[in-house]
RNA sequence: GGGCGUGUGGCCUAGUCCGGAUAGGGCACCGGCCUUCUAAGUCGGUGGUCGCGGGUUCGAAUCCCGCCACGUCCGCCA
């Protein structure tokens, strides 16, 4: 795939490099973007200035003066010790129309690859709904799902189902021995919901009875020894749950391609063959029984370094199996990217030093996102003071159901009013959270995650509709357009937004920044606002530049339509 | 005690990796714009010691050092 924008960088750099050893300056290139008027792009002269020993306005005037006409660079100026240059503008905007036109839904895509990346996220303990907390996992691991793929890569999401620890085993005991009358009821008729409150209460048991604990840990060692009969019982106990955790994804346009679950790598030895392997190693050490690597010269450092990796009994732990994954996916991919929360980040360093000291070559690139927050406290399926996925999602539809009957409520019918309601309430769900850096604590406060204005999803499902319903009632298209006409600094300013998308998707992939996509879009959304109110198309009497004018409209809405498509969040044609 | 992360107007946030031109936005607040393609829009205004203190640099929100606050981890849990 080639667009406009790199053609178009590619020129100005050669012209620059050009410029700059006919002046015998040696510098490396960085181009900047200038303040708003100023050029399309920038070269900053003040590293010269020393070795030029001028003043930088002085070398970027010789270095304007030195820069050719060509097809895409416009004109020079210097000014304030910058380069700017200004991009021909008409070649821009044809160019850029053309080629979001031409490719429509695959418009910002980039070259294949021809590698493939597995990407794990979610992977939550099949013990109850998903909450809150967690939702950040899915939506950040599905949106750099969908980046990758437009950015040409072969890609294929994992979650990693622990179907052999803790968690699940005091699930499937809890299903197996207590009464259902003595279990909260949830108000949710989905097995997520319905099942977790076993969960809780067999946790609750488990630490005031030393023989409930006994009798979970019993479950955990024949679970390990591969028991069959054990592992159907957990099976039967964890599925349920399971479904409903992916019916909660679902909702939100998430679809999981490979769930693989711990027991693989027990059963096939590979758990058992890491385990001897990490004995091997000069980092290793024993204590009553259990089999610890110390991991201090790895940089890892605290109150223990120890990393364990098997029990007393000689089981092994959720890191160990966790090794055993990881080398196994090294082997399906060329790259391996992690989701993870930060609570994850210790566990994540000692998976890597083993993989290093078992001479795995590939290593996971780890992004952590940091907690979601209740005003009141860390959020904890274990103690019931949580608020799950579902209560947020169905809170937004309904949230979202009443600004569209509020305003449009005598247009629409009901049917339609929910169809939308849908499409904004899930959209806000995944935009609210994919907006800011996963690095960033978020208090969650209803207020916030239900605000439908400013830097929210309505304004950008909005802007998408105004350009749909404009494209719907153009029924007489002119087919002849003529982008010399598009001069309005709207225009110019929208179009120019758009031939940016490509740059941004490869930013936000190989920078592994899934927001960056929020913030153009935003950017884009607004950019066609105003537009909107400064070139009327359909009253336009020119019938040329309408016509062009609804290239513009078209191209808008098509980038609009993918940036949220990345984002996993539809675009409404009508709202 | 140690590691990692975060700190930007009353609230939320971009920019930080890769130092550059007046620190962008949004919410809230104040004041304009609907006989004109859906006003979920748009224009203007008030409001900032970029946590604090040093340092490097022609230039620091950005890099380095120290400190403070918050989050998170340092389990034979996952």
């Amino acid at each position: 795939m080639n667009y406009p924008f790199d053609d178009c960088k590619k020129e100005i750099i050669s012209a620059l490099q050009k410029a700059l050893s006919a002046l015998q300056y040696n510098c490396s290139i960085k181009l900047d973007t200038p303040l708003e008027n100023l050029g399309d792009f920038a070269f900053p002269c003040f590293p010269l200035a020393p070795i030029a020993k001028k003043s930088p306005q002085v070398i970027a005037l010789e270095i304007s003066s030195k820069i050719e006409k060509h097809k895409w660079i416009d004109r020079v100026e210097a000014k304030g010790g910058y380069v700017n240059f200004f991009v021909n503008t008409s070649h821009l905007v044809s160019s850029t129309l053309d080629s979001v036109l031409s490719k429509k839904e695959t418009y910002g895509h980039l070259s294949k690859k021809n590698k493939k990346v597995i990407i794990e996220h979610t992977s939550a303990n099949p013990n109850g709904p998903l909450h809150v907390g967690r939702a950040r996992n899915p939506i950040i691991g599905d949106t750099i799902v969908r980046i990758f793929r437009a950015a040409g890569y072969d890609v294929q999401s994992q979650f990693y189902l622990d179907d052999m620890g803790k968690q699940v085993a005091i699930l499937a005991w809890g299903i197996h021995h207590i009464d259902g009358k003595d279990v909260v009821r949830s108000d949710y008729e989905k097995p997520d919901h319905e099942n977790v409150g076993f969960y809780q209460a067999a946790n609750k048991l488990m630490d005031e009875e030393e023989t409930v604990a006994q009798q979970i840990n019993d479950l955990i060692k024949k679970i390990e020894e591969c028991d069959k009969d054990t592992l159907d019982m957990i099976h039967a106990a964890y599925a349920p749950v399971l479904e409903g955790i992916n019916e909660s994804l679902r909702r939100i346009n998430i679809t999981i391609d490979q769930y693989v679950p711990e027991s693989l790598f027990v059963k096939d030895h590979s758990v058992e063959s890491v385990i001897q392997k990490l004995k091997k190693t000069k980092y290793c050490s024993e204590e009553n029984g259990a089999w610890y690597l110390d991991v201090e010269s790895f940089g890892v450092s605290g109150r223990s370094t120890k990393f364990f990796f098997t029990r007393s009994d000689g089981t092994s732990l959720y890191a160990t199996r966790d090794i055993a994954y990881h080398i196994w996916k090294a082997t399906q991919a060329d790259m391996l990217i992690n989701v993870l929360g930060e609570d994850h980040k210790l566990e994540s360093k000692q998976v890597e030093v083993a993989l290093r000291l078992l001479g795995v070559q590939m290593l996971p690139q780890p992004i952590f996102y940091a907690f979601v927050s209740l005003p009141d406290g860390k959020m904890s399926t274990r103690c019931g003071r949580v608020v799950y996925l579902d209560e947020l999602i169905d809170e937004c539809i309904e949230r979202a159901y009443m600004e569209v009957k509020k305003r449009r409520g005598t247009e629409l019918s009901e049917p339609a009013m929910r169809k939308i309601a849908k499409i904004v309430g899930i959209g806000a769900l995944r935009y609210n959270i994919i907006k800011v850096q996963p690095e960033k604590d978020i208090m969650f406060k209803w207020e916030e995650a239900l605000n439908f204005e400013g830097n929210a999803v309505p304004f950008i499902q909005y802007a998408h509709a105004r350009a749909c319903s404009i494209l719907a009632k153009a029924k007489d298209v002119c087919e002849k357009t003529n982008p010399v006409l598009l001069a309005h600094d709207s225009e110019l300013r929208l179009v120019k937004q758009l031939a940016r998308f490509p740059l941004v998707i490869d930013e936000a992939c190989t920078s592994y920044r899934p927001h960056l996509i929020a913030s153009y879009l935003f950017d884009t959304a607004s950019l066609f606002n105003q537009f909107y109110r400064d070139c009327p198309v359909l009253s336009e009497e020119n019938m040329m530049l309408r016509a062009s004018r609804l290239a513009v409209v078209d191209a808008a809405c098509i980038v609009l339509h993918n940036g949220l498509d990345l984002l996993g969040i539809t675009a409404p044609k009508e709202m």
